[in-house]
DNA sequence: ATTATCTATAGATCTATAGATAATGC
DNA sequence: ATTATCTATAGATCTATAGATAATGC
């Protein structure tokens, strides 16, 4: 049985380096599009246009324009999604450990894949089917860094006044990441997670240090 | 020598609580569309209609669909502003104070005026006049809580690794509450505010604990 | 046969303005 | 005179589809 590997992404496991998403012709011309001139101010002609296309070609690979952010978006989530629950399974059990991972991995995203990362704020503009697909993921992410501030409390890690408020801080102060990174960002993406990591540590309350992860290291498992 | 008084907002030196601005009709049915629809997705169309006046007498009041949005977001901007510095005066040079009394202010916005606070996301597609005035203005807000960490750091009271980078990530929260406030916002805003001012004196590692402010007192100036 | 593109066009909607008309204040 | 509204319309642009045509793989 040899299912298609390409679904997703990339190595789950590999939550440490997030590498630039490679996009169909036609969702990078999107991509761009979208990230100018938000969904609604970018049109499927211009689109076309980037890519070098007409517009009916547009429309025999996607739906319609909703198609092609519904695209994009869903690749963004589940490949936050899956990388989020593998850093958080490296972390063993250690709500520090697992803060830290997790929101490293974040904001590699953030940074790295800034324009994709950046869509989110489109998403509104769904229809109601896609936008409660899309929501139901995002929680699934607020819900799983939600457990982790809470296993910190319990087991005396994390101090955090009101978890709930503090895991929406701590993903919020990382969505807006990439307004600014793209343009005016000069620390490398490990440098900046490693600074918010330690930040968000801090906002949680916590009590000792983690071991900070590091992408330059080689993988010592090979394929 | 009689100032017009309602120019920017009220009593400059009531940080302290935040009333919903009150707009005229046409830039309040503005601000519903931009909000539910965003710039590019809300036409003037659909603004008239909710004001009940046709197309022509909106560009009677306003010059063009981006005037009805620089208004929204001048308004917004330079409340916020002389808020915030009046908060920064109230701290009396010490930094845990300023920074409580900012932050307190500015998450109240961000909850009593949700929908006018969200519209920020949209200043980006302003032209590049107004996009350069506005952006002053939010950068001079993200100078003076810099200046404030900074002035911590200096004292001892505060233990930034990076103060540039508490900065954004402490307004970076901050923005996005409007995001989820609207939805999902079960406290009150003086009660969100000295949640978020907790938890952004930690980011800033601050020492001792401030007073918090409270919007229940009357006060003590008559007018 | 299947896949991917094209030309041509439907039909709606967009922002903005010209110029007429009514209501208000001196 | 000034202020505020209207009808009518310009002229561009929007998303999406119908149906023809070319290129590819068996």
């Amino acid at each position: 049985m040899s299912t298609d590997v390409t679904e997703g992404a990339d190595d789950p496991t590999d939550w440490r380096s997030v590498e630039p998403l490679d996009l169909t012709p036609i969702l990078s011309a999107s991509l761009d599009a979208f990230y100018e001139s938000g969904f609604h101010g970018a049109s499927v002609r211009e689109i076309a246009r980037r890519v070098g296309v007409t517009v009916p070609s547009l429309y025999y690979h996607h739906q319609s324009k909703e198609g092609l952010l519904i695209a994009l978006l869903e690749l963004s989530i589940s490949d936050l999604r899956s990388r989020a629950l593998a850093a958080n399974d490296a972390g063993d059990g250690d709500p520090v450990q697992r803060l830290t991972n997790v929101i490293f991995t974040i904001v590699l995203q953030m940074t790295n894949r800034a324009r994709l990362a950046a869509l989110e704020g489109e998403a509104r503009y769904l229809g109601p089917e896609n936008w409660e697909r899309y929501r139901a993921v995002r929680k699934g992410v607020e819900g799983l860094v939600l457990d982790i501030v809470h296993d910190g409390n319990t087991s005396g890690d994390f101090d955090a006044d009101d978890p709930a408020e503090t895991t929406r801080a701590i993903l919020g102060m990382c969505q807006v990441i990439p307004r600014w990174y793209h343009a005016e960002g000069v620390h490398s993406p490990e440098v900046v997670a490693r600074k918010y990591v330690e930040i968000a540590l801090r906002m949680a309350g916590a009590t000792r240090a983690p071991d900070m992860p590091t992408n330059s290291e080689p993988t010592e498992h090979a394929s």
